[in-house]
DNA sequence: GATGAATGAGCTTTCATTCAT
DNA sequence: TATGAATGAAAGCTCATTCAT
C-alpha cells in the first residue's frame, strides 16, 4: 500500500501532531498511547518505533511548541532596526502568542505542572524562558547604549515583561476574559512607560 | 484502635492533609489513593467513607488551599484604612503568597492544567481569581471616589495586577530566580505608579 | 462470600502453588501472570497484592522448593547416629530427591538457566547447594575423627557427591532412562567405596 | 552495500554467531530478533530470509554447539590406540569441555530448561548425550573384550561418567569453585578405579 | 538478497473502587 | 467506623513476524 522505507520524518511529524491533538482534547496525562495511535490512524507499535517511550514523545511535542513560538517572536522583532521599534514589537509579539499560536499556553500549562517532578522537562522550560528573556535583554541593551534606559532597569524589566506576558496568557486560558484585546494593549503601554 | 464516633472533621482534615502531601511529593496524577492512605496511616477503605471518590478529595484539597490564601490577603489589607495603604498592602500580600504559602502555586499549577477538562475544578479556580480581583476592584473604587484613579483604569489595573502576580509566582516556581525579593519590590513599585 | 481480612498466608500459598503448577505445565518464562491467576481462580490484581512482581513470586516459589528439599535430606540423616549410617542415608536421600520430590529438579533447571542473568536467584541457588554440601562435610568430619576418612578427602568427596547427584537427576529429566533405580544404587556404592 | 548472491553460508553463520552472543549476553528468552539483527549488523528482515523463525534459528545454534563439542571429544580419543589411553583421554576430554568450550554448558543449560516443552529441542539433546555415551560404551567394549572390565559394568559406568561430568560442569557454572582443576583430576581418578 | 516500517496480540503492572467482615 | 482483600479494566510497552520497496 504505502511505502515501507524512509518514512521516518513524515511519521514522526504525524505522531507528534496526533499527540498534540490528544493533549488538547483530553489534557495531559489523560490520553493513552492508544489514543495517539488512533488519532494518527496507526498502530500502537509504530509509535515505539519512532519514540523511545511516551515521555520521549511528550518531550518532542514540547520542543516543537517551543521552537515554533520562539521563532514567531524573533521574526516579529527582526523586522525592525530601531530600539523603540524592536522593543514594542517584542512586547506585541509576546502578548500575541496566545492569538498566533492558540495551543501554546495550554500545552505549556500541562508541562509546567509536571516539571517539578520531571527531570527532562524542567530544563527545557527553563531554557525556553531564558532564551526569550535573554533576547529581550539584548534588545534592551541597545536602549542602554543609547541612554534611553538605565542599566539597572534591564534585568528587572526583562523579568517583569516575561511574567506579565505569562500571567496574562494563563489568565486568558483560565478565565473568560471579555477584554483581552484591551488588556494586551495596556500590557504594551505599561512597559513602554519605562522607555519614555 | 477501636472505631470512634464523631471523628468526621478530624479524619477529613487528616486525609486532606495527606493528599496535599502526596500531591507535593509526587505531583498531580502521580499518586494513588493507597499513597494517600499510607501517608495518613489509614486504610484505603476509610477514605471512601469520608469522600465520594478521588476527584472529590482532590477538589476539597483545592478548596482549602484557596480559602487559606484568600484569607491571608484579606487580613493583610484589613489592617489599613486609607486607600493608599490598602492598595499597597494588597500588592505586597499578593506578591508574598509564594513566600507565606509556599505550596499554593505548586498546587494551583496542578489543578490549572486539569481545569479545561474538569467541570468541577474550572469554576472553582475562576471564582477564586474573581474574588481576589473583585476585592482589589473594591479597593480601587475607593481610589476612584477620591479622584486618585481614573474610573476606566480600575478593571485594567485589577487584571494586570492579578496576571503579573500570577506570572511572577509561576516564574519563581519554574526558574531559579536569584533576585526574587527585588522583583517583588519592583512589582509593587510598578503598579504604585498608577496612583501617583 | 469469602472472608475479607487475614487472608495473607492462605492466599500466598495458593498463589505460589498455582505458579508452581504453571511452571511445570508451561515451563519457566512461558506462562503469564494471567495464567497463574486463572490457575488459582483469582484475579490478576490480587497477585500484586501479595507479591511485589512476577520476579518476586518466582523467587518465593524457588525458596519453597529449596527448603522442602533440604528438610527431606536432613530428616533422613537424622534417623542415624553412626557415621556410616549417616553417610549412606545422605547418599540415598540425595539420590532419591527426584523420586520424593518429582518437580524439584525440573523447577531448579528452569531457575539455573536464568541464574547467570538474575541477581536474586543466583545467590539463592549457591546458598542451597552450599548448605547441602556443608551438611555433608559435617557428616564426613565424623569419619575423619574416627580415622575412617583422610582429612583431604572431605572437600573433594563432598563436591563429587553433589555433582554426581545433580548430574544423575538432570539426566533423568532429560533422557528416558530405563535403569534409574539401578543407577541410584550404583551411585551409592560408588561413593561408599571411599569409606571402606 | 549492494545485495549479493551466494551469501547463504556466510550469512547463516553470521546470524548464528550473533544469536549465540545474544544468548550468552542476555540469557535465553531475554533477547529479541532485533537484538540478534543489531548484533550481526543486519536488518531484522534478512534473518527471516535464512531462518524459518526464531525457534528455527535457536535450534541451529544448539546443533552447532553440539557438533563442536562432540568433535572435540572424538578428536581427543582418536589420538590413542590402547583401551586405557582411550578411556583416560575420554574422561579428560569430557571433564575439560567447560574449559575448551566455555559457553557450551551455559548454552546447554538454557535449552535443557526449555526441552520438556519443546518438541524440537528435546530429541536433539537426547541424541547428543546418547551419541557421547554410546561412544564411551564403544571404548568400554574394548575393555570388556580384554577382560579388564566386567560386561555388566559397561552401561552403568557410561551413565555415571556422563552424569558426573554434567554435574561438575553445572556446578562450575553455578558456584564459585576454587578447586576446579583438582576436582577434574579427582573425577578422572574416581572412574579410573573401575579399570584397575 | 536486503531493508526497516508496520502490525497487533499479549505481556506486566497499576489503581479506583467495592464490600464482607 | 475501619479494615484490607479483591476486582478487572486499562495503561505502557515488547516483539515475532510480514511485506512493499
Amino acid at each position: 500500500m504505502s511505502p515501507k522505507v524512509g518514512m521516518e520524518p513524515l511519521r514522526r511529524q504525524q505522531i507528534i501532531l496526533a499527540a498534540k491533538d490528544c493533549m488538547l482534547q483530553y489534557g495531559f496525562g489523560h490520553f493513552s498511547i492508544k489514543d495517539v495511535a488512533e488519532s494518527a490512524t496507526l498502530s500502537t507499535g509504530v509509535i515505539y518505533h519512532y519514540f523511545k517511550n511516551k515521555q520521549d514523545l511528550l518531550v518532542q511535542v514540547l520542543k516543537e511548541s517551543f521552537s515554533d513560538t520562539e521563532e514567531t517572536v524573533r521574526e516579529a522583532v527582526e523586522k525592525h532596526t530601531a530600539f523603540e521599534g524592536k522593543f514594542k514589537s517584542y512586547l506585541e509579539a509576546v502578548a500575541d502568542v496566545p492569538k498566533q499560536n492558540p495551543d501554546f499556553y495550554l500545552i505549556l500549562l500541562n508541562y509546567i505542572a509536571q516539571s517539578p517532578y520531571n527531570e527532562e522537562v524542567q530544563p527545557l522550560i527553563t531554557k525556553f524562558f531564558d532564551h526569550l528573556r535573554t533576547f529581550l535583554e539584548e534588545i534592551l541593551e541597545e536602549g542602554v547604549e543609547q541612554d534611553i534606559l538605565h542599566p539597572e532597569t534591564k534585568p528587572v524589566l526583562s523579568h517583569l515583561v516575561m511574567s506579565q506576558a505569562m500571567g496574562l496568557a494563563f489568565q486568558e486560558q483560565l478565565l473568560p476574559l471579555d477584554n483581552v484585546e484591551y488588556l494586551r494593549e495596556e500590557f504594551v503601554r505599561l512597559f513602554q512607560k519605562y522607555i519614555e
